[in-house]
DNA sequence: ACCTTAACGCAAATTATTAGCGTTAAGGTG
DNA sequence: CACCTTAACGCTAATAATTTGCGTTAAGGT
C-alpha cells in the first residue's frame, strides 16, 4: 500500500486531547523550566512513550499545544466598521499575547518544528482577510493586509518577544493610525 | 561580608570562554535539538555538572552564547550619510538574521531567561543611536530609533521569526523608504 | 603570606529518554 | 459482518541526561 494515512478518530484523538489538556493544566501553575514528559504523561493518563514517540521532544508538543490554544474557535467580532473591527482585533491580540502565557505561547511556537510558526502567523492573516473581506462587502477602502502586519502585528509582537517596551492600549492605537494614513 | 561578589579572572573566565567556543564549535555542523550538555562539556574538557551549576540549562547556555555571539566588536559602517549608513546596516542586519545560524541565535535568545532578549534588544538600539549621533554631527535630519525599530527592524524580524516572508534586499529598501518618509 | 569562599571536579543517586517487542484497535476489503 | 493490515499504544529494559553531596582548587581580599 502505497498511501500512509494518519489515524483520526477513537483512541488515537482521545490521547491527544489528553494530552493537550494536561499540558495546558501544568501550564497554568508552573514555570515551563519545570514542567517535563512523564508529568505530563502521569497526568494524561499514558505512557511516556507515547509522547516521545508522537511529538518527538517537548519543545515540539508544546508548540503542537500551543498553535491548537491559538486556533481560532470564532471569527473576530463585527463591529460595523472596518477601523472598529481593526481596533478590537488589535487591542485583544495585544492583550492576550502580552500577558506571561500569551508571551510563553510565542516563544513555545517559535521554537518547535517551524511549521508551528507559520500556522499560528496564518492564523493572524486569516483573521485580517476576514476583516479585509467585510471592509469590502460594506463598500470600504481596502485593507491591505500585508501592510497591517508590517505596520502594527510586527512591532506588537517585537516588543512582547524582546520585551523592551509594554504594547499599551493607546500604543496599539498609534500604530492602527499610522496604517490607516498609509 | 555582605556583599557577594562574582569572580571574573583567571580560570572561572576561561571555563567560560571554553564552553562558548565549543558550543559555537558544535551549532556549525549540527542541529540544536541535537545538541547536549555533556557533548559541551567534553568539547569543552570540563565536567558537566559545572555547566549545570553555572547556565541552569541548556536553554540558558544557548541564550548567553547567542547573545555574546550578537554583541557587536564595531559600530556599523561610516558611510557618509544617514541614508546609506542605515541602508548599509539594515541590510546586513536582515543578511545575518535571516540565515538558519541567525534564526536560531533569535530563538535560543527568545527561549532563554528573559535578561537576554533585552540585552540582543539593546545591542540593536544601540547601533541606531550610533547612526543617529552621527545623523546629528553631520546636520543631517533627526533619526526616530523607536520608529525604526516599529517601522524596519520588527517587521523584519517578524518575518525571521515566523518564517511567512523573505526580507529580501528589495524589502529592506521598501522598509527604509517608508520609515524615511515618515 | 594567609584566609575566606566561589567555582570546580568527581562520583553516586536520581530522573529522563530511547528502543525492543508484544498488544490493541482504526480503517479498509471481500 | 468477519477478516486483514498496520498505525499507535503499553510495558520494560537499556541508555543517557540531570541533580546532589562532598572534597579540592584558586580568586580576591586582608
Amino acid at each position: 500500500m502505497a498511501k500512509e494515512m494518519i489515524r483520526q478518530g477513537g483512541r488515537s484523538a482521545r490521547i491527544q486531547g489528553e494530552v493537550h489538556r494536561a499540558v495546558q493544566d501544568l501550564l497554568t501553575g508552573m514555570d515551563r523550566a519545570d514542567i517535563t514528559v512523564p508529568m505530563i504523561a502521569e497526568k494524561a493518563g499514558v505512557t511516556p512513550s507515547t509522547i516521545y514517540r508522537r511529538w518527538g521532544d517537548l519543545a515540539d508538543l508544546l508548540a503542537d499545544v500551543a498553535v491548537a490554544h491559538m486556533r481560532p474557535i470564532s471569527d473576530p467580532d463585527d463591529t460595523g466598521a472596518m477601523k472598529s473591527d481593526l481596533e478590537a482585533f488589535i487591542l485583544q491580540y495585544a492583550e492576550e499575547m502580552s500577558s506571561k502565557v500569551g508571551r510563553d505561547m510565542l516563544t513555545d511556537v517559535l521554537s518547535g518544528g517551524n511549521t508551528a510558526a507559520i500556522k499560528c502567523c496564518g492564523f493572524t492573516t486569516q483573521h485580517l482577510e476576514t476583516l479585509r473581506a467585510r471592509a469590502a462587502a460594506r463598500g470600504e477602502a481596502d485593507l491591505d493586509v500585508e501592510l497591517a502586519i508590517d505596520l502594527i502585528i510586527a512591532p506588537i509582537v517585537y516588543h512582547i518577544l524582546f520585551g523592551d517596551r509594554e504594547p499599551s492600549a493607546d500604543y496599539c492605537r498609534g500604530l492602527i493610525a499610522r496604517f490607516l494614513k498609509a
